[in-house]
DNA sequence: CGCATTTCCTGGAGGC
DNA sequence: TGCCTCCAGGAAATGC
């Protein structure tokens, strides 16, 4: 599932073959999966060259000359890769972007289709306004911030899984951020101590970064833009670990429900507690 | 407002 | 082997 790490490790390898690469012929087969702007994408963005590749929340953003951007969103299982023009086509493939000069080709694969692509034109302000709704980047927030953010009456997994307030996290890192700073999931934001605060953000970063260091975890359909897997699933602490032990205190993992998504915890580490009444 | 539930979609896993 | 059901999840919509 891709989130923030696993999506910077495809902008990344993808910055590598596309950047300064003009674009050719584009075959769409799945034409539901491309959103935006009118007009035929093949037209759009024909003979426009890539300036820049990088990272919003958990979207891809391939800007093109003209002020026009690509903006891919994997959604569960998509895929963005740069392979040879004659590679084989695999199944589930919905779009193709011709590289000629480089006798490649940009593919978008996505099984389950919960992802797309979305072409904007306009320029920057233009499409700056459509991503506005995008909470802050993880990695860039400060602790200040980052607490003005939790002063909500709000279970702590579910304020972290809104991308409209943090964008990037996802299922995984929720859970092992909160496993690491010992916060039991269904925990009222509002109600954390300014030491747990400080210590979530502090693990939400190491979490991210570790996992951006190991190029994502490849649970299932997860590849990078070479169609290699990440290796940060070796190191998951709780996420898809049901019953087996707590790395630190050898207690079974628990799954539970929160937000309508599995939540892996320790249940000794990570306790419900409630601050307790001023007096 | 916040939260639970449902919807979209498909492949893989498990039951029989 | 084959058929069925269930499950995973990001995001948006709906209901309470």
């Amino acid at each position: 599932m891709p989130e923030l790490p696993e999506v910077e490790t495809v902008a990344r390898g993808l910055k590598a073959q596309l950047c300064g690469r003009t674009l050719g012929n584009v075959h769409l087969m799945r034409s539901d999966t491309v959103h935006g702007e009118p007009g035929p994408l093949c037209a759009m963005i024909r003979g426009r060259t890539v300036r820049r590749v990088h990272r919003r929340g958990k979207r891809v953003v391939i800007e093109l000359t003209g002020g026009c951007e690509l903006i891919i969103h994997l959604g569960m299982s998509g895929q963005l890769t740069v392979v040879p023009a004659g590679a084989p086509v695999g199944t589930h493939t919905h779009l193709r972007i011709v590289i000629p000069a480089a006798d490649r080709e940009l593919r978008y694969r996505d099984p389950r289709r919960f992802g797309g692509v979305w072409l904007l034109a306009g320029g920057p302000t233009h499409i700056g306004r459509r991503l506005s709704s995008l909470g802050r980047e993880p990695l860039e927030l400060t602790l200040p911030e980052f607490r003005s953010l939790l002063r909500r009456r709000r279970q702590i997994k579910a304020l972290l899984l809104d991308q409209s307030v943090i964008s990037g996290l996802g299922n995984i890192y929720c859970d092992e951020a909160l496993y690491r700073a010992r916060i039991h999931p269904l925990a009222s934001a509002d109600r954390l101590r300014i030491d747990r605060v400080r210590g979530l953000l502090q693990a939400i970063r190491r979490v991210l970064r570790s996992a951006i260091r190991a190029r994502g975890s490849s649970v299932r359909d997860y590849r990078d833009a070479g169609g290699a897997e990440g290796g940060y699933q070796r190191q998951h602490q709780v996420y898809g670990r049901e019953g087996r032990p707590c790395p630190r205190c050898r207690t079974g993992i628990v799954r539970i429900l929160v937000a309508g998504r599995s939540t892996h915890i320790c249940p000794r580490c990570q306790q419900r507690r409630t601050r307790p009444a001023a007096t």
